[in-house]
DNA sequence: TGGCTACCGGTTTTT
DNA sequence: CCGGTAGCCA
């Protein structure tokens, strides 16, 4: 039954109010970014300023009110006179107790434009999946039919659905990362007679990846007349991409550029994605590079209905090429756009902004801008001078177990590393004081080697032209297949121009050593075995066989050693990942499993809980776009941060103070920032000066920490010794107390866990203390249920958060 | 071919 | 401090 006029005109009331209200949540400036509508916006968002806010709310608008809203614009049909309660009463109880995204869609969302058609662009996975989590926790709904994802991701995406009109490339190619491209270039410099310290394969590496994303393809026939860098650099390149090319491998750049090339090749492909995507949304697009603009240029062409999203001062990523005028020269390549300034700081006290504000003033090359807050003043920043990094580290952990006796969590928390090396110091010191932490980054999931070699495996059944993945797992393990027969391999499959994998079979052309030959051949009748599995064989099963046949299995499990245990442990692991894939995906394929695992860091795995329970430790570079209650920024010392590389570089070194200034603006209310007098690089002892960083904030916005905390530490530390196994001799050389001291008071993790209280799963609940068989001891962060059944996610010292099956993890209560 | 020792050198930041 | 590897011997 349709309304009548009277009911309709109400129906308008009702759904003007419902946009009201939600537009209420935001400020004038975003209000104007939300509703924006069609074409071209720049959004140039200072730090706090509520720019993820104002593109969720961007997003949603767009799918419930669409681009142009219209107050009277018709109610859907399938509206009755009854849904105007449903309407009212989501009025009353917003926060869908009443309602779902998915009954307000359908009530008033008939002008909205359809999630598929909007693509959504980010940095780096967490900022993706923070935008997912939001745009979720907004709708009450999964979003999966929306595009929020990392740059990567999307090529990625686009050239596996076009995989059939690759240029230079078949269907299943292999993902190279950093570890995997240096073998390539190895293997060139290897073969050109260059393998000596003036050509180090990184600094290759990094040429190509510059000339990648400026998009400049390697030269044909290049030939160098000497051997200096820049005249062999080309060489290297086009060699490289050979390589790549004959291995059916990407790296990293090729996602981009790969995909860039097919678009502008392939015009009806290009006119696909363009009039799929009918609103693009870009977030820091300050850090975008040549290649990443062409790309969403390429994409945004036909609609042009592109919103960018970014700040001058927080463009951290020029070591990647990022180039600052893509957002400068915005609205020359976009006549027309819509400009907004979000300059209103929600997140930090008015001192913290201050105090960022004051320091990124001292940079040069930056447009002026006014970043103001109604927040609290809040306390000063928190500086303290520690006389080593231990004693840095013990410094966080004082103040982290302050605020936890004050009723705060873990998840409250977050340590900021200039560079990744520095958590060290910081894990074995949480490690110690059974601190839940989260290690941010880091390590690619994949990069552990036992995870690398079964990924290997797995690459080579799914690509048979892949050579690193073959030289890896052609001897592991052990078969006696020795280097020389390898390389004989390697090169005769050049020579004959055949798939490595044919040229095993090839017996004659080979012409190895009888000994030599058997191996091969018993290698290559395993690798048979696997393919015909392959076929039948879902990711789990397949893996299990690879390692059971392999004999991979069996040599870890008669490997006793702690190492051997862990690797046990960590397959283990990575087989509940395939068995999450397999689950979600009935009709997922080998190919594909990998795509996915290869853009994944750890961190993208741990759930949202087991974050919320843990400090967070992560680079600066990880932390954009990120906000803690509680942050602490360590090793301010000139050559650490600013980082000796920038020193003599003032390019760089604005870069550096952009970064402090991206740190400083994550912290809400509270704001640490130390350095230690002496600090251990590389084993060795190394002196710096406090940076110039701290001096640069006034010093009317600085308290240098009180240095009676040291001997309040020494005390806490005597009462928190007891009833910890880990051994921590080496901390006790700077620390205070001795180990004897009375029990620690209890388990005051549960204590001042608010987790704790209402999680009651089987077995463990949050904040037990458990003991693992291989990993020792551990804190119990979240408990979930997987595809595998019961999960537990255990913060280990050393090792971070790692995912736990109930059924098969022995773990014990402590 | 494989295992061992003794050195050397590297060391930003991300996908 | 760590990992990679050159060189040696079984």
């Amino acid at each position: 039954m349709a309304l009548n006029q009277k009911e309709k005109e109400q129906y308008w009331e009702l759904r003007d109010e419902i946009r009201h209200m939600i537009l209420s949540r935001l400020n004038d400036e975003q209000i104007i970014s939300v509703t924006a509508g069609a074409g071209p916006v720049l959004c140039l968002a200072g730090a706090g300023s509520g720019k993820t806010t104002a593109m969720v709310y961007r997003i949603f608008h767009l799918l419930v009110f669409g681009p142009d809203y219209d107050p009277k614009a018709q109610p859907p049909d399938s509206v009755e006179a009854e849904d105007l309660d449903k309407l009212a009463g989501w009025l009353a109880l917003p926060d869908q107790e009443g309602l779902s995204f998915r009954d307000l869609l359908t009530l008033i969302g008939q002008q909205g434009i359809p999630m598929q058609q909007i693509l959504a662009i980010t940095f780096t996975n967490k900022a993706a999946q923070e935008m997912r989590d939001r745009l979720e926790k907004l709708m009450g709904i999964p979003i999966q039919d929306m595009w929020v994802m990392t740059f990567h991701s999307a090529c990625l995406r686009i050239l596996k659905r076009e995989s059939s009109q690759l240029l230079d490339y078949e269907k299943d190619f292999s993902i190279y990362d950093a570890g995997d491209q240096e073998q390539v270039v190895k293997e060139i410099l290897r073969g050109l007679k260059l393998e000596d310290k003036q050509h180090s394969p990184r600094a290759y590496m990094s040429w190509i990846s510059r000339q990648k994303s400026s998009l400049k393809l390697p030269a044909q026939n290049y030939t160098p007349t000497g051997n200096d860098f820049d005249q062999v650099a080309p060489l290297i390149y086009q060699r490289y991409q050979q390589a790549l090319q004959r291995s059916n491998a990407m790296d990293f750049d090729d996602l981009l550029l790969q995909t860039v090339r097919l678009l502008k090749a392939r015009p009806e492909v290009l006119a696909k994605y363009q009039s799929r995507f009918q609103y693009i949304m870009v977030d820091e697009y300050q850090d975008t590079n040549h290649i990443q603009y062409v790309f969403v240029n390429l994409l945004a062409q036909l609609h042009r209905n592109l919103c960018v999203v970014g700040d001058d001062d927080q463009s951290i990523y020029g070591f990647r090429q990022a180039d600052i005028r893509n957002i400068l020269d915005f609205e020359r390549d976009f006549p027309g756009a819509k400009v907004i300034r979000l300059e209103q700081n929600y997140r930090s006290t008015s001192r913290i902004l201050e105090a960022a504000n004051q320091l990124v003033a001292h940079n040069k090359e930056r447009k002026d801008k006014t970043l103001w807050t109604r927040n609290q003043e809040g306390d000063k920043l928190y500086c303290y001078k520690a006389t080593d990094d231990q004693d840095e580290a013990r410094f966080v952990y004082s103040r982290i177990q302050q605020t936890l006796a004050a009723g705060g969590s873990y998840g409250d928390h977050a340590v900021l590393l200039r560079t990744n090396a520095q958590s060290r110091v910081i894990e074995e010191c949480f490690g110690v004081y059974q601190i839940p932490y989260c290690l941010i980054g880091g390590l690619r999931f994949y990069e552990r080697k036992e995870i690398k070699d079964i990924l290997a495996y797995l690459k080579f059944l799914s690509n048979p032209d892949d050579r690193v993945a073959l030289r890896r797992i052609i001897n592991v393990p052990k078969r006696g297949i020795g280097d020389s027969t390898v390389q004989r391999i390697l090169e005769y499959s050049l020579q004959s121009g055949q798939s490595v994998y044919d040229a095993m079979n090839d017996r004659e052309g080979l012409a190895l050593s009888s000994r030599a030959e058997k191996a091969v051949s018993e290698f290559l009748s395993l690798i048979r075995e696997l393919n015909e599995r392959k076929t039948t064989e879902n990711v789990t099963s397949l893996t299990d066989s690879i390692l059971r046949r392999t004999g991979y299995w069996q040599e870890l499990q008669s490997d006793e050693s702690r190492e051997g245990m862990d690797r046990i442990e960590n397959l283990k692991e990575f087989m509940n990942k395939t068995g999450d894939y397999d689950q979600s995906h009935a009709e997922g394929s080998l190919a594909e499993f990998l795509g996915e695992i290869s853009l994944i860091t750890d961190m993208d795995m741990v759930g949202d809980e087991a974050r919320h329970n843990a400090v967070q430790v992560m680079t600066m570079h990880m932390a954009k776009g990120l906000e803690f209650p509680q942050v602490f920024i360590i090793g301010l010392e000139e050559g650490i941060f600013p980082h000796f590389r920038s020193l003599y570089n003032e390019t760089e070194l604005e870069e550096e103070r952009r970064l402090c200034y991206v740190a400083m603006t994550r912290a809400k209310d509270k704001l640490y920032m130390s350095c230690a007098a002496r600090r251990s690089v590389h084993g060795r002892y190394q002196e710096n000066p406090p940076s110039r960083f701290l001096t640069e904030i006034p010093d009317y916005l600085k308290d240098n920490f009180p240095p009676k905390t040291e001997r309040s530490f020494a005390a806490e530390k005597k009462t928190r010794m007891a009833g910890i196994e880990t051994s921590w001799d080496h901390w006790n050389a700077a620390g205070a107390a001795a180990a004897a001291g009375e029990p620690s008071s209890g388990n005051q993790i549960t204590r001042t866990d608010p987790m704790g209280e209402d999680k009651k799963e089987a077995g463990f609940r949050v904040g037990d203390k458990v003991v693992h068989a291989s990993w020792g001891q551990g804190v119990v962060v979240s408990v979930k249920q997987s595809g595998q059944g019961l999960s537990y996610q255990v913060a280990f010292p050393d090792k971070g958060i790692r995912d736990l099956l109930a059924q098969y993890a022995p773990l014990k209560k402590l």
